[in-house]
DNA sequence: GCCTCATACTTGGTGTCACGATGTATAAGA
DNA sequence: TCTTATACATCGTGACACCAAGTATGAGGC
């Protein structure tokens, strides 16, 4: 199904791993603050299902460090933080974003019709 | 294997669909020299186990035409070239491409330490 | 005429991953 | 007590790039 745009989806398998490090990048966040973030700063809607897969596999990659706190909310949260090896693959992958997208966007110049 | 650049793969999944099909905006080429190509034009490296099933694909969804031509090289060549479906759909995609850079880019700005 | 070698396209199997749906738990408010 | 909002977790699914191996064609050497 979603033929239409099944690459949109394929775009951002690869983007939003980035923006969840790139979120968490200021300081800690848990789960749902994430995705209501990345709404309203970006209009990237992101559901739980697709947001907390991705959290648990970067923290049992080591980038990022979890911890639960109670008492601040209705319920207990599980908040992120970025670890000294997340910070760094952070950069690395935002140094590849660039140099991806310069690539992407040469094409782009490059297919534009004749000025 | 190779968790280093999973990543990696990761964003050339959603870039490589469009890649192509901005290759082929100024006019036919055949699917090795479409490799060859964005190696040479990006330093992008794509095998021919990638390339070609995105090429059918493409052209089972009516987005390129393809079109054998013998005697030109030591092999018959299939040629692909856009079909209007396809440029209207490029030009989606590359709209869809910039709104999602900008995003991101939007994130990595914020990210930034404070200057 | 045979044998490499480069060209060119094809196909099957594999692993990864976002996404939707569903479920569980907690506590405030009516 | 019953609803509602918050918050996190997980299973199943389908899509898809990638690797590897395979097929076909013709040119050049000897």
């Amino acid at each position: 199904m979603t033929e239409r745009d099944a690459w949109s989806e394929q775009l951002r398998r690869g983007g939003l791993e980035l923006a969840i490090l790139l979120t968490l990048a200021p300081g800690r966040r848990y789960g749902l603050e994430i995705i209501r973030h990345l709404e309203a700063f970006t209009d990237l809607i992101v559901t739980e299902g697709t947001v907390y897969p991705i959290l648990s596999r970067l923290t049992r990659d080591g980038l990022l460090a979890a911890e639960w706190v109670a008492g601040e909310g209705p319920h207990p949260r599980k908040y992120y933080r970025l670890t000294a090896a997340g910070r760094t693959r952070l950069a690395e992958m935002t140094d590849h974003w660039n140099t991806f997208t310069a690539k992407i966007a040469r094409l782009i110049r490059a297919a534009e019709p004749r000025p």
